[in-house]
RNA sequence: GGGCGCAUAGCUCAGUGGUAGAGCACUGCUCUUACAAAGCAGGGGUCGGCGGUUCGAAACCGUCUGCGCCCACCA
């Protein structure tokens, strides 16, 4: 590593090493934040309020790099909001969620053999209480680590004692109101979680499966009907064809022969089937199919169970205590040796559900549960989205939003679990039932018991808007921060959790949505856009990056790659390219330190301003109006970028380079200079602090002296400073200056060796630029002897360069030609579109104008490029 | 089976009617006193195919091809 001796020229730069080295600040200034209680809320406040809640993670897991980048969008939306003085509550907290803690600490048992059956219920959810503290202790460690700015002493966990008071007593409303009932349903069944899960927890993939016919019947009373699950069968009740279809007419209402059971079961005629596929007749088996179910209610079918809870046949007979696929080839022998296998079972891929949490394939299955009622509540919930009162980002989402809210089936509340709100019902000895609300006594005596069941996941986290305020207390804080400003979170818990916290905020809240705004972001992906999965071996762990690169290497990067609703890619190159970012805001900081900036006093006027720091001040400007619309658009990978160019390009390329010149000077400009240097230092920390709250805390407490940049006022933009004249001017000069350099660089001198050159400049605006071009492009004052060997005309102005014969006339021909093929090109395609006279005729004037210009620069170009070949040396 | 979306530089993606952009990667030269995690200069795209609208299309319309995602009770 290559250490130079410090310039000592400012003692706040002394301790900034050349490098930003993150490991070295961040874990301070996380503390420093949270002891100065710049996170917290007071619902006391008179500032206007912006909540954010999170969207609590698994309590079980650790944070992956989605979190880390939803965290990211939610802590810069805040910090920004915070910095505009807003009393603002980034909500923390986490989520239970029932089946799949359930499931982790069920695995945990079972490497030490034990089952939680062998525990017990009470045991059993003490020990995932304990599987809890040390969780989420790991959780709440990641998102200090990322720089989450959430109020610590407001944190909440869905299963804390007010919360599951909230889950009560929505409940207790929802029963009373008739919203929440119990019935036997088909639902679907996970034989290995042992419960009940909900349609959307349902994974569907296509299969492989084999579809066998088989003969139900004999002779003309038979019938042949098609199936995948062959096992089934044991518990069909009928056969059903369609209602004109004549094959089958002559069958309908009679009884026909089911194989294998020595039962009779009647044809019946049912519009659902549908004529055309396989046979045109299905078997019927309404306690294991749902389309069965119904066909059964229609026809006033039994249901008959022949499945247990672990998916096994609990018929008597010889298939009796057979797992459901052992059964289904083995009574696909049966069958066939019976001879009523009509045709070769062949290979069919179908859709099969599969339980999301574990995989395993899911059982339809008779039983009896709770049920949400959700048709009113799904109505209002429509209701808000379309008339307004709900917005929601990307808006291509909303139609996938309606697709939900518009059809949908009630909701299966009831879990066979043991982690989770036990559901608050009590059954009595002569069938009574009662809701129990919260703070009400459980009816006691003989033959009395509660529910065995436990809520859904998402029905506590439905609440979470509210209940983390305090709800259904009455509190300041939810008066104060209810209702949420924006919900950011991912299209894929859009169902899951986001239309139920629409459903329950319009039911408990009188009809005030939880938020009123959804912004939905992708998924994060690798670098090659491929879904980040652990068995793919892709995942990354994002403290491993944050560690190697820093927390802001790793926000910003997702923050750029953050376009709306769409997927985010990341890559570790790219996350390395962020953190280069840091380090080199690092070290324009510590230039201005070095060179004395200042940020006390006012700006001094445009009148005493250098144009490049007029410049300079107008694109600051320019670009806190540009990075304020982005922000209110949650465009981050715009506004992201919008920053990296202009701090980049334009402050520490250009701006940095030609302030040198200014300081260089001393006196009163090199004052004023070191004024504007200060501001657009400290405007553009405080713009990046949102994204990059780190590195831009700890350089700007060092260039400003003030306590902390989390509380320092967010930038507005004045229109004021936009100065036109001064752009136009710099960029002329980026021109002449860019265009030495590469004369430079294909004549291959040296980047640090000095050429003497006179510069002419009269008549154009570049005249108080000499000592910038200079410096800019390494050029010395002519001496005696100067011979003019290469002239460069660009933009009215003329620089001459004397490289005492050694100029490389091929290299300059050929450079020359290649400006000459271009301008040439352009002079056609510019002449031909003035020589069109529909183009004279509709195009807007300006766009006319700027052919124009186009043609007449063009043409210019060709006649200096073409003076310029004539005055070269013959080779 | 419906619905939505995407095909632009080697990779990942912006751009939505008026001369093709970014990051990363790539090439060359440089430790030029904030920074080699850098500086300067550069190469690279007939914007998926075809047809149409228009003075003008990467952008709008149609169509084809390929690829995603969501929803759905075809045994």
């Amino acid at each position: 590593m290559n250490q130079r001796p410090r310039d000592g020229a400012n003692s706040a730069s002394d301790h900034l090493p050349t490098q930003y080295v993150p490991a070295e600040v961040e874990g301070k200034l996380y503390e420093r934040w949270v002891e100065a209680g710049y996170f917290e809320a007071d619902e006391k406040s008179d500032k206007p309020p912006y909540t954010v809640v999170i969207p609590p993670p698994n309590v079980t897991g650790s944070l992956h790099l989605g979190h880390a980048f939803e965290h990211t969008i939610i802590d810069s939306l805040t910090r920004r909001k915070r910095m505009q003085g807003y009393e603002t509550l980034w909500q923390p907290g986490m989520d239970h969620a029932g089946i799949a803690t359930q499931n982790v600490v069920e695995r945990e048992l079972a490497k030490e053999g034990v089952s939680r059956h062998d525990l017990g219920r009470e045991k059993f959810v003490e020990r995932v209480w304990q599987w809890k503290a040390e969780s989420g202790g790991q959780i709440s460690g990641q998102m200090k680590r990322l720089g989450d700015g959430v109020a610590w002493s407001r944190e909440r966990f869905t299963m804390d004692e007010g919360l599951s008071k909230a889950v009560q007593t929505i409940f207790k409303r929802l029963y009373d109101d008739g919203l929440i009932y119990r019935a036997e349903r088909i639902i679907n069944w996970c034989p290995r979680c042992l419960t009940a899960i909900s349609d959307i927890e349902v994974e569907y993939q296509e299969d492989d499966g084999e579809l066998v016919s088989i003969r139900y019947g004999e002779g003309e009373d038979s019938i042949v009907v098609a199936t995948t699950r062959a096992e089934t069968m044991l518990g069909d009740t009928a056969v059903a064809v369609h209602p004109d279809d004549e094959r089958y007419a002559h069958l309908v209402g009679r009884e026909i022969e089911l194989p294998l059971t020595g039962r009779r079961i009647p044809v019946v005629a049912d519009a659902h089937v549908d004529p055309e596929f396989g046979t045109g007749a299905v078997k019927v088996t309404p306690a294991h199919d749902p389309n069965d179910f119904e066909i059964g209610r229609r026809h006033d079918l039994p249901s008959l169970t022949v499945l247990d809870e672990h998916g096994v046949i609990t018929v008597h007979g010889p298939f009796q205590g057979l797992d459901r696929f052992e059964a289904r080839s083995t009574i696909v022998g049966a069958l066939r040796a019976e001879g009523r296998i009509v045709a070769e079972k062949r290979p069919y891929t179908h859709s099969v559900g599969h339980c999301s949490r574990c995989k395993t394939t899911i059982e339809p299955r008779l039983s009896m549960q709770w049920w949400v009622k959700v048709a009113p509540l799904a109505q209002a919930a429509a209701d808000a989205v379309r008339d307004g009162r709900v917005d929601i980002h990307p808006k291509e989402m909303e139609s996938r939003y309606f697709g939900w809210v518009d059809n949908l089936h009630d909701w299966c509340i009831s879990r066979q679990l043991w982690w989770g709100h036990r559901i608050p019902v009590w059954y009595g000895p002569d069938g009574e039932t009662v809701c129990v609300g919260p703070g009400e006594e459980p009816p006691t005596g003989e033959g009395w018991h509660q529910e065995t069941d436990v809520l859904d996941t998402w029905f506590s986290s439905g609440l979470w808007p509210f209940s983390t305020l305090g709800w259904p207390g009455k509190t300041p804080s939810l008066e104060k921060f209810y209702p949420t400003s924006v919900l950011v979170t991912g299209y894929d818990i859009l169902f899951f959790w986001v239309v139920r916290m629409m459903m329950f905020g319009l039911y408990a809240m009188d009809g005030t949505p939880p938020f009123r705004t959804i912004a939905l972001h992708g998924m994060v992906r690798d670098q090659f856009g491929k879904k980040m999965s652990k068995s793919f071996g892709n995942a990354v762990n994002p403290l491993d990056w944050m560690d190697a690169y820093g927390s802001d290497a790793v926000r910003f990067t997702l923050a750029r790659g953050a376009n709306p609703g769409t997927d985010v890619p990341i890559g570790e190159d790219w996350v390395q390219g962020s953190r280069n970012f840091a380090n080199k805001i690092w070290n324009a900081t510590r230039f201005a330190l070095m060179n004395g900036a200042t940020v006390d006093g006012p700006l001094p006027p445009a009148a005493e301003l250098s144009t490049a720091d007029r410049w300079i001040l107008s694109r600051l400007n320019a670009t806190v109006a540009e990075v304020d619309a982005y922000y209110e658009d949650y465009q981050f990978a715009r506004l992201s970028d919008a920053l990296f160019h202009f701090a980049w390009d334009e402050v520490f390329d250009w701006y940095v380079e030609l302030s040198k010149t200014t300081l260089a000077k001393g006196g009163a400009a090199a004052d004023a200079s070191r004024r504007v240097l200060g501001e657009v230092l400290d405007t553009t920390l405080r713009l990046l602090h949102p994204v990059m709250p780190f590195v831009t805390e700890e350089l700007w407490t060092v260039l400003t002296g003030r306590e902390s940049v989390v509380v320092a006022e967010w930038p507005s933009a004045d229109a004021s400073r936009r100065d036109e004249a001064a752009e136009k001017e710099i960029a002329l000069l980026q021109q002449v200056i860019t265009e030495v350099r590469r004369f430079r660089a294909d004549q291959g001198l040296k980047p640090g060796q000095k050429v003497p050159a006179r510069l002419v400049l009269d008549g154009t605006a570049l005249t108080e630029h000499e000592d910038a071009i200079r410096a800019q492009a390494r050029l010395t004052a002519p001496e005696d002897g100067f011979t003019a060997t290469a002239s460069l005309p660009v933009a009215g102005a003329t620089v001459e360069l004397d490289l005492s014969g050694a100029i490389d006339v091929a290299a300059e021909r050929k450079r020359l030609a290649k400006d000459l093929a271009l301008a040439e090109k352009e002079k056609a395609q510019a002449t031909a579109k003035l020589g069109n006279d529909g183009f004279l005729a509709k195009a807007p004037e300006h766009v006319v104008e700027k052919i124009r210009t186009r043609l007449a620069a063009a043409e210019a170009d060709i006649a200096r490029i073409t003076a310029q070949l004539e005055s070269l040396p013959q080779a």
